[in-house]
DNA sequence: TTAAAGGTAGTTTTT
DNA sequence: CTACCTTTAA
């Protein structure tokens, strides 16, 4: 079955370092790889791959490799065609769900769901659970469904249904029988959503006995990529299919991760799995990656400083053979626009001196910060592209078609009938949905059937029963289309494309299902080998929508500045790297202050900031900023004191905060009383240390003063007894 | 059934 | 301030 040659191709280990060939070539043992940031651990991880199977030491299809995103899967099997000379379809490299999915689809009899189940996304599952509520007559003020879902979620991502979570007070009792009755909706209408997908598996493999051996010994190797993400079901379900205390030996688990990296607490990833881990699987082989080949050592040594503050650290320290390079650039703003000049300024100058614009990213910690940069960069007009709007697959049009196909392939799907029963609209108000969904309760069954039962086999025109006779219509002329035909079928024959043209704004829209259709030809190209000849590759193609919402943003071709929040940088680097907003209260931002753990958060997503520049750094900071409609007044982040003063380089300093404001802030308080500190002025304070003033609340006789004193906080002091000093 | 008005919240995000 | 959601009115 594989030919493949025998003997270990020696250019595979190629110029690999010492510490990532002993990795890559470790024996059948469980394995930790610490790999710092930019230390070549995508090399690592798929040399391991393909020296293990080039070797003969397993087969192609006796290992699993799991990674977070599409992105890194994909990533890793066009390196693997690469390396190796064997068709890599069919491996089991991809992400958690991705695999879960598969393992469902395998057995869907034995995992008790329908052949034909689909996944709902967020906003799909929102919305099922306002459904659920709604029917449970549960007040949405005092259980907000957002909170709802979260709950939910983090039940399933702790390996818990509903009948196994603890709650002694009325309120999370509440919850709980909502997310048990949530879970028995989804199961009536065959759907299924993230978290399920690993935790139907999870409990699979739990439940069935020969089918989890059957895997376990099948997958004697296991790797896993960015291990300090997972949550904790992730990890029981790793060390399910290791057969950890089940094997006289688990299998070989190899996981590569950095703790320094973690950045997704609070989506229930759990860096102390990485212990757990080494403790669980009784780790030997503790390799760690620093050397780092991406950026030069002032930067690495800004990064190393930042880290060591850390004390939840497994520990490691990164090192570079390049140069010393370029000090790390500092620059003080007065306020948020002189920022953004600041940056605009500075990349037109890299980008006059041979820098493409794609070199270079403007990184910042929350989505609110984008918005000013934008703006400069558009007045200079310098082409710029923003990360993490809308996908593809999640626009309102592609959803709606997509939800038609969904009903093509399970009209009992709910959550697809309510999407569009009345979209394009066809006289279908909330009182006759009110009807059908009071008459699907009563014969318990989904919607659908209610319909059918309602109006027979419905007959074109309006209302209900044109809708039955449209999803009639559509299933009976979809068979023996292909999937771009069936597309272009819904698209049509519901009237999307009709209602779309009439629209004032509606061209994008329908270049938008234009390209859907392309989607769907394209996905059938890819996937040919993979779909059996008689299916139409329908499931398929609604899976891939779901689990692969696709790029971003829309021109990915174009050269453009690389505007990001550092959490969507993490695995990016660039040639020049600028960090904005380094505030107190916004980075650090100020609810991780109050979340366990959370500061040492803050900092390791300031470490894979910093690491993602090769050779140029900036750093900066406003003494004040629109926020909320607010002028705030922050004093600068702590993490650009933990950087050493040598490896800085200050481009600007000013002497004192209220230089600069004076006259501003003269203009503002028309009718306040005389102040005897300025809005502004840095001030310092016995018992919490510097801070600035922020603003006033009160009269003449009971006046107090906010003062933002960064680390310590927001402070409310009273005035009169406040002892407060200039700076 | 749509449009306008009002209210509210406002870190980070993949699947 | 502004984006988003819900309610309310035409």
């Amino acid at each position: 079955m594989n030919d493949i040659s025998m003997q270990p191709k020696q250019s595979l280990l190629d110029g690999l370092n010492d510490k990532q060939l002993e990795a890559v070539t470790l024996p059948y043992v469980p394995a930790l790889i610490l790999a710092g940031a930019g230390s070549g651990k995508t090399r690592v991880l798929t040399t391991r791959i393909a020296w293990l199977i080039s070797t003969g030491q397993v087969s192609p299809n006796g290992l699993l490799a799991v990674t977070f995103t599409n992105k890194a899967a994909k990533e890793m099997l066009t390196r693997l065609s690469a390396m190796l000379p064997i068709n890599t379809r069919g491996m089991w490299v991809g992400t958690f769900h991705g695999l879960c999915n598969r393992l469902l689809r395998a057995h869907y009899r034995e995992a008790l769901l329908p052949s034909t189940f689909q996944i709902l996304d967020t906003a799909d599952q929102l919305s099922a659970i306002k459904r659920v509520m709604k029917v449970m007559n549960v007040d949405d003020e005092k259980y907000p469904p957002k909170q709802a879902m979260a709950y939910i979620n983090n039940c399933k991502e702790e390996g818990l249904r509903a009948h196994q979570v603890e709650a002694y007070d009325a309120y999370s009792q509440r919850l709980r029988e909502i997310y048990d009755a949530y879970d028995k909706q989804c199961q009536r209408e065959g759907v299924v959503d993230f978290a399920e997908l690993l935790l139907r598996c999870y409990e699979l493999l739990l439940r069935d006995a020969s089918l989890r051996e059957h895997y376990q010994s099948r997958f004697k190797y296991i790797l896993v990529d960015e291990f300090q993400d997972t949550n904790r079901l992730q990890y029981q379900w790793l060390k399910l299919l290791a057969g950890l205390n089940m094997q006289a030996e688990p299998n070989a688990v190899f996981a590569v991760g950095d703790d320094d990296q973690s950045i997704y607490a609070f989506r229930g990833a759990r860096v102390s799995n990485m212990l757990d881990f080494e403790r669980d699987f009784q780790v030997e082989n503790l390799v760690k990656l620093e050397q780092n080949y991406r950026s030069q050592s002032h930067i690495l040594d800004a990064a190393n400083a930042i880290i060591s503050n850390n004390q939840q650290r497994l520990g490691k320290q990164l090192w570079t053979a390049a140069g010393a390079g370029e000090p790390v650039r500092v620059f003080e703003a007065y306020n948020d626009i002189e920022e953004a000049n600041f940056i605009v300024e500075e990349v037109r100058h890299c980008h006059q001196s041979g820098l493409r614009l794609d070199e270079m990213a403007v990184l910042y910690r929350s989505n609110a910060q984008s918005r000013v940069i934008e703006h400069a960069l558009f007045s200079a007009g310098i082409p710029y592209r923003v990360y993490g709007g809308l996908r593809f697959f999640d626009r309102a049009e592609v959803k709606h078609a997509m939800a038609y196909l969904r009903l093509i392939n399970n009209p009992h799907d709910d959550v697809a009938l309510l999407r569009v029963i009345n979209f394009p609209a066809r006289g279908i108000g909330a009182r006759s949905l009110e009807q059908l969904q009071q008459a699907a309760r009563e014969q318990d069954c989904s919607l659908w059937q209610a319909a059918v039962n309602k109006v027979g086999n419905g007959k074109p025109g309006k209302g209900i029963e044109g809708f039955v006779a449209l999803v009639h219509h559509m299933q009976e002329d979809a068979s023996g289309l292909t999937l771009a035909e069936m597309t272009e079928l819904a698209t049509t024959l519901s009237g999307l494309r009709g209602h779309y043209q009439t629209e004032k704004e509606g061209e994008e829209r329908i270049a938008n299902l234009d390209e859907l259709m392309n989607a769907a030809a394209t996905f059938i190209q890819n996937n040919q080998d993979a779909l059996e000849g008689d299916t139409s590759g329908l499931i398929e193609f609604l899976t891939f929508a779901s689990l692969e919402a696709g790029e971003h943003q829309a021109d990915v071709g174009a050269e453009a500045l690389q505007l990001m929040t550092v959490h969507s940088s993490k695995g990016l680097e660039f040639q020049s790297v600028f960090i904005g907003g380094l505030e107190e209260g916004l980075f650090p931002h100020e609810n991780s202050m109050s979340e366990h753990q959370g500061l040492e958060e803050e900092r390791r997503l300031m470490y894979v900031a910093v690491t993602r520049a090769r050779k140029r750094l900036y750093l900066s900071y406003a003494q004040s900023r629109m926020l909320h409609g607010q002028m705030r007044y922050g004093l600068s982040s702590r993490f650009l004191d933990e950087i050493p003063e040598q490896v800085l380089l200050r481009l600007n300093q000013r002497a004192s905060n209220q230089n600069m404001r004076s006259a501003e802030v003269q203009a503002v308080p028309s009718s306040a009383p005389a102040l005897p500190w300025k809005i502004g002025q840095a001030v310092r304070h016995a018992k919490f240390g510097q801070g600035v003033v922020v603003s006033y609340e009160g009269n003449r006789d009971d006046l107090r003063i906010q003062i933002n004193f960064g680390r310590e906080g927001m402070k409310w002091l009273a005035l009169e007894y406040a002892k407060l000093e200039k700076v």
